[in-house]
DNA sequence: AACTAGGCT
DNA sequence: GTATAAGCCTAGTTG
């Protein structure tokens, strides 16, 4: 850790409130609580259902090691597979903290089709995850007399301007499995309303494309192309159709890379690249898109200098270990934070100016939508069927014009009857 | 309270 | 030589 967390909170947190951040509390007081109303019934029901598969599932896992132990253990876990099944610990073996090979995903992942007990496990992990953390908890977050989850936005919790939730957290509600996804179904809008979700498109890679000037990237964002496919031919060096699902894959990693710090390193161990090949790819996209090398080259160098960045808005994080060249982990972890912060936080930062617009231009129109909820970039309304259209004309347009880029902003907008199940507008 | 794991943008 | 992708919140186990 760079700084200690809560320091930095401490300290910004202060200035984030007085000096620099917007005035949004009482539009997140107004959307904690109005809260998003549950399916209780369909909570109870995904409840039942788990439980079942678990005990099924357990159960299975039990008779094929040969012996009952607490499958929620990491460390009970880690001995049955890698002392009593003499499994190889995958990746040389690492260890965690505690002395035990690590049961994480990815080592479970690697040992698939070692032992049939890995997939049971897996599984397990997947649905206890759900189950506890998301089916139980918001079941018992429910507020019996609104019939909704009401969340708790913090403005200081993140260092990067972000907002945070929390009590229950509404920013992780999965959505990238099947089973998980289903949670979604449960959040729904209450009678005779829509859920409307509008989300900004790709807008880290814009601000990344304004702040650093670069032409190639700018201009495929005017022409509206699709900027991973347009990365793509530029690493590849290949036309429009000669893209591939895998080549598409890797410029969206490389771009995302980018936002992070990333290096040609880190790049391997998120594709099946050689690391040869994520330097070549590496060092084709900075020749390609040169204003982007140039930008993260000065962003690093003006950190250093300055001991902080800025967002496009002003709001500040301080680097004080970039200073000193003590500590070259800390250094090159601070200098990631130091690329990433400002992008993160414009980014933040133009959301930000958007919820706060947002009421005002909705009230204007006469229309009677309400703000749920804030996902970084997306937000969450309910408001009349007959007023969908109005309400995402209005939302959408205060969205884009937020903060005027040197590129637009563009969002999408969907709406449906609950969060799981949206169609396009 | 530390550690491990895993959900999201 | 070593580690290597930013930012969060929550649950279960362990000592």
């Amino acid at each position: 850790m760079p700084i200690m967390q809560a320091d930095l909170r401490r300290v910004n947190g202060t200035k984030l409130l007085e000096e620099i951040d917007l005035p949004l509390t009482p539009v997140l007081a107004d959307m904690e609580m109005s809260g998003i109303s549950l399916d209780l019934p369909f909570f109870e029901e995904t409840s039942k259902r788990l439980e079942k598969r678990m005990a099924e599932i357990e159960k299975k896992v039990y008779e094929a090691v040969g012996k009952p132990f607490n499958i929620n253990s990491t460390q009970q876990l880690s001995d049955i597979l890698f002392k009593q099944l003499g499994l190889e610990p995958p990746d040389r073996g690492n260890k965690t903290a505690s002395g035990h090979y690590s049961t994480s995903a990815g080592v479970l992942d690697l040992l698939r089709g070692k032992h049939p007990v890995v997939d049971m496990i897996l599984e397990n992990r997947e649905l206890s995850k759900i189950k506890s953390t998301y089916v139980d908890a918001l079941q018992a977050a429910l507020n019996a007399d609104t019939g909704c989850v009401h969340t708790s936005y913090s403005q200081t919790g993140a260092v990067t301007g972000r907002l945070s939730s929390s009590n229950p957290n509404l920013q992780n509600i999965p959505i990238r499995t099947e089973e998980g996804r289903r949670i979604r179904n449960g959040f729904v809008a209450s009678k005779n309303n829509v859920l409307l979700s509008v989300d900004y498109s790709q807008i880290e890679l814009r601000i990344v494309a304004d702040m650093a000037q670069d032409e190639a990237m700018l201009a495929a964002f005017r022409a509206g192309e699709d900027i991973h496919m347009t990365t793509a031919r530029a690493i590849y060096g290949v036309g429009p159709e000669a893209v591939t699902k895998n080549m598409r894959r890797h410029a969206k990693t490389i771009n995302f890379g980018i936002i992070y710090g990333m290096s040609a390193f880190g790049l391997t161990r998120s594709t099946d690249l050689t690391l040869a090949e994520a330097e070549d790819f590496v060092k084709t996209y900075f020749q390609k898109f040169p204003g982007i090398k140039k930008y993260l080259d000065g962003i690093r160098k003006l950190a250093a200098q300055q001991g902080y960045v800025e967002t496009l808005l002003g709001r500040r994080r301080y680097f004080p270990a970039l200073q000193s060249k003590q500590n070259v982990q800390l250094k090159n972890r601070e200098e990631r934070e130091a690329i990433n912060a400002p992008i993160q936080g414009t980014a933040a930062d133009i959301m930000k100016i958007a919820m706060l617009n947002i009421p005002p231009a909705l009230k204007a129109a006469g229309l009677k939508a309400k703000m749920l909820l804030q996902v970084h970039d997306e937000l969450v309304l309910e408001c009349p069927e007959n007023e969908l259209k109005e309400t995402a004309k209005v939302v959408q347009d205060t969205m884009t014009n937020a903060f005027p880029l040197s590129i637009p902003l563009s969002t999408e907008a969907r709406y449906g009857k609950n969060w799981g199940e949206m169609k396009s507008i």
